[in-house]
RNA sequence: GGGAUCGUAGCUCAGCUUGGUUAGAGCGCCGCCCUGUCAAGGCGGAGGUCGCGGGUUCGAGCCCCGUCGGUCCCGCCA
């Protein structure tokens, strides 16, 4: 096939570019016929460049496309001019290509939908057809965005010192954490590998080899259920450090992070960003991920409704639980409806029910208004400084609950009323610290740790450990942006002794703890220094980048949330002489 | 595993509440006209397994059951 390279792009030209003959390949956008005079919309990544062909010029050039229809790919050779009718809207709109020669480089069949913008298009049939809607601009920007933090990754962390090492992508299954992906061995039939849920412990064991500063941009994989913001196969920058404290691994991110938004935004990022301990999100925000763009803080009333007459708030008291609570100024005007709507949103989360009052004209109304007695419904509207026209909202129950569900409605009213729009445009950060190392799990009766088995205990939480695990905290750090859990991390247990005892506090047998662990165990023997890390969500800080809530947005072939790839129809069968070789066979679907 | 919601022309949607003639609109597509548009315009035209399967009914796009798929959420995601 046969075509003219281009010698420029579609979104170069310009007025001092009048007058010199150039050479475009691209996209058809759009076509315009007007008969004696074509327009022709040439686009690329670059930009779009309007092409004329004048039958006045070229008398025999416009018979010569007459097949030519949106998404041909052109040649399109001719000189530069500036336009009568400019158009202020495209970067090139003060000039356009009068066409000398055009040629068909291959043409196109109607796409399934328009390549434009703001297209309405469902996901299903973008997904199908996905490197059509990764033709579309707005997509296009999103990968730049991409590209330019790793970009920024890499320099940033060469400049720091750090080196970037690979770990392997076929590893080993073990407990704990998110389900694993599993990919049998042909070699060793009946023994599987799993694709590694994060590098954890290959990082940890980087530090015993002496690599001091490691980093990694790697893809993890985790075979969970999905979510706006989450895929089974996602990029996270890997990162550890020997010899260092939490501090120091704060005081990276924050460099790093300003850095980012400086040249991506252009915006300057106030550092150290402010920390609250986990204790303080789930009180205030009631959430260890708080957007804290809003305030729209959580109370808790717990005082009060120790003895309150209304018996959901005293026997919850009585029973160990909280009553947490939420001033939504101004909404008093919600209908009977909207309240209704906010008990479902409560029950999502486990709330039984949703206790609400109501301030207007100094009186107070609302689900349990009548069962307080004197002068309760005043003190209550007064402890959550209640003014004419507030709606309070009240959420009893254990106390991580409670606030769950605390959090959940902050959110759902800041929605409702703008206040989310409001803030949609700037970006808070902030760190959440001292999260618990264990929480107890009902279903399996035993101790799980929160974040994961390495995390070191608090220096001064460590006799907590066998005498009250519950309030032993981590030295775990997670940045939160915007609502989003952008990175996590925490210090190691750097030792043999202290990561057995973990084991123990968790459940494992020893000779388990050695089976699934060992070779980290093993490795915490020989001289293992003292380290710590984190590890960022990459596509999250791309989306946040981009403004995007969607995930697919930043990832060129994503999944569906049903886990399916839509275009290449993964994942398949396969037949039963494949399987046959890895040691497998097929399901008995009849069963 | 559970909940909500959606699926009608190539695309976006209306029609469903209250079952009833030939299922409509805009965009796109095809043809013709047109020398300054950039959401071009004018005239004409083609295009439908109402996701799929079953049921109720004289009759189903509409009601019921199931199923497949998209999206969002709860659980889950150390």
């Amino acid at each position: 096939m046969h075509f003219e390279k281009r010698t420029t792009n579609c979104g170069h030209l310009r007025p001092s570019d009048a007058d010199t003959t150039v050479t475009l390949n691209g996209w058809v956008n759009a076509r315009r016929d007007y008969g004696g005079v074509i327009f022709i919309d040439l686009r690329d990544r670059y930009g779009v460049t309007q092409v004329v062909v004048d039958s006045a010029h070229t008398p025999e050039l416009a018979s010569s496309i007459d097949a030519v229809r949106s998404e041909y790919v052109l040649w399109v050779k001719g000189r530069v001019r500036m336009r009568e009718n400019p158009n202020p809207k495209i970067p090139t709109g003060l000039v356009e290509l009068l066409a000398d020669e055009i040629g068909i480089i291959n043409a196109a069949d109607v796409t399934p939908f328009e390549i434009v913008d703001d297209l309405g298009t469902n996901e299903e049939l973008r997904l199908t057809y996905r490197y059509l809607d990764l033709r579309r601009p707005a997509l296009q920007k999103n990968f730049l965005v991409r590209n330019k933090l790793y970009q920024i990754t890499h320099r940033f962390f060469e400049q720091e010192g750090f080196i970037e090492v690979e770990t392997p992508v076929l590893t080993k299954s073990t407990p704990e954490g998110a389900r694993d992906f599993l990919v049998p061995s042909r070699m060793n039939k009946g023994r599987f590998y799993a694709l590694p849920q994060s590098p954890q412990l290959f990082k940890q064991l980087l530090m015993v080899s002496g690599f001091d500063k490691y980093m990694q941009i790697v893809k993890c994989f985790r075979d969970e259920d999905l979510r706006a913001d989450r895929q089974p196969e996602f990029t996270q920058i890997d990162v550890e450090m020997s010899y260092v404290t939490q501090e120091d691994i704060l005081a990276l991110t924050e460099r790093f992070i300003a850095m980012a938004w400086k040249e991506i935004l252009g915006t300057d990022v106030p550092v150290p960003f402010p920390r609250m301990s986990f204790h303080d999100a789930l009180n205030r925000f009631g959430s260890d991920k708080p957007d804290i763009r809003y305030g729209l803080e959580l109370q808790n009333v717990s005082t009060l409704a120790k003895d309150s007459s209304f018996s959901i708030f005293s026997s919850t008291v009585a029973e160990g639980g909280v009553v947490m609570a939420l001033n939504a100024k101004a909404c008093g005007s919600f209908s009977r409806k909207q309240i209704d709507e906010l008990t479902e949103h409560a029950k999502k989360y486990g709330a039984k029910g949703l206790p609400w009052l109501k301030m207007a004209d100094g009186e107070i109304s609302g689900s349990f208004a009548k069962q307080l007695a004197g002068d309760e419904a005043a003190r209550l509207c007064g402890e959550l400084g209640a003014e004419n026209g507030d709606l309070l909202l009240f959420f009893p129950g254990e106390w991580e609950r409670a606030c769950t569900i605390g959090g959940a409605l902050r959110t759902e009213i800041a929605k409702r009323c703008g206040i989310l729009s409001q803030v949609s445009k700037s970006y808070s950060f902030h760190w959440v610290v001292e999260f618990p190392l264990l929480e107890y799990s009902e279903e399996e009766s035993r101790w799980i740790a929160r974040h994961h088995p390495f995390t070191a205990p608090m220096t001064d939480d460590v006799h907590l450990l066998h005498s009250d695990p519950t309030h032993a905290r981590a030295v775990a750090h997670d940045l939160v942006i915007n609502g989003y859990e952008a990175a996590g991390g925490s210090i190691r247990i750097h030792t043999n002794d202290v990561q057995q005892r973990m084991f123990d506090l968790l459940g494992f047998e020893r000779e388990d703890a050695e089976q699934k662990f060992g070779f980290l165990l093993n490795a915490l023997r020989f001289g293992a220094p003292p380290h710590g890390g984190i590890a960022f969500g990459f596509d999250r800080l791309v989306m946040l980048l981009c403004g995007t809530e969607n995930i697919r947005d930043v990832i060129a072939f994503p999944k569906t949330t049903s886990g399916l790839s839509l275009m290449d129809g993964c994942p398949s069968g396969v037949d039963e002489r494949q399987l046959a070789e890895v040691g497998m066979r097929p399901l008995d679907t009849r069963q």
